[in-house]
DNA sequence: ATCCACCTTCCAGCGACTGGAAGGTCAAGC
DNA sequence: GCTTGACCTTCCAGTCGCTGGAAGGTGGAT
């Protein structure tokens, strides 16, 4: 199938497709007019890939994630470990956002936030507070 | 003084500093050697900027709240609006975050980890559970 | 023959820096 | 006066993960 429909199915862009190419992700067959022809293993892939992109994993984890998908042999714990490592960078994106969320809330709440020019968010950012 | 010594007071990159500068956020006056000279105002505005990047605001943001800070008509609540909005983000931001976070975790209990192959994570990243 | 949708490659740009090369300046020590 | 080394300058390239657009080839319907 051409790339189109290689995109409707996988739910990737074509212009991210051929960049998955370009960076040795997938290598689909061409056809005898120069156009990607991609099998059903292909989308199976880009699916793969959209998966664990949206789930938050960088494309180099995507490919290890890929390489440990393709290899029959490898132990499910070497998968658990990416994971594991992900769950905790989650943790810490989470924690990091809760405390600014929790200074600019204080902030927005000091602001009468009337038409008078003093205001507690641009003395707190240029005092340090 | 020095961009080294406008960078330690600011606890910037001078790397960072020329890129401000660059983008037009700063304009330090220059010496007679060609050295930038930073004056106290361009310190203020300098850690004034290493706050609001650090609270989450984008660069054009800052811009913005730059622009308010040092005009003095200005209305508190030019300056509440733009954090209300950036509050809003954070809160999507930590929500699908957590979501994230759930999904994950499920994976990673289902999963035993030992050296079999068989692997939950890798069969939901493919299948789309 | 014409049209349009699709495909190809290549180059540039986003945000917000960061790294490095190549070279100028300054103060201290010998 | 000469060297050393820390500092400063500019400019160019790279990061990450795409995304947009230009210029041109292909396929199928009318």
């Amino acid at each position: 199938m051409n790339i189109g429909e290689a995109s409707e199915r996988s739910g990737l862009p074509s212009k991210t497709i051929r960049y998955y190419e370009d960076i040795g992700l997938i290598r689909p067959e061409r056809g005898g007019n120069g156009y990607r022809d991609y099998a059903a293993t292909d989308v199976h892939k880009l699916r793969f890939l959209q998966r664990s992109r949206g789930l938050g994993f960088s494309v180099e984890e995507c490919r290890q994630l890929l390489a440990l998908y393709e290899d029959k042999s490898r132990a499910s714990a070497d998968v658990k470990d990416i994971a594991q490592t992900k769950l905790t960078e989650i943790d810490r994106k989470i924690r990091e956002l809760t405390e600014l969320r929790r200074t600019l809330e204080h902030l927005v709440h000091a602001c009468h936030g009337n038409d008078r020019p003093d205001c507690p968010i641009l003395e707190e950012l240029s005092d340090g507070g």
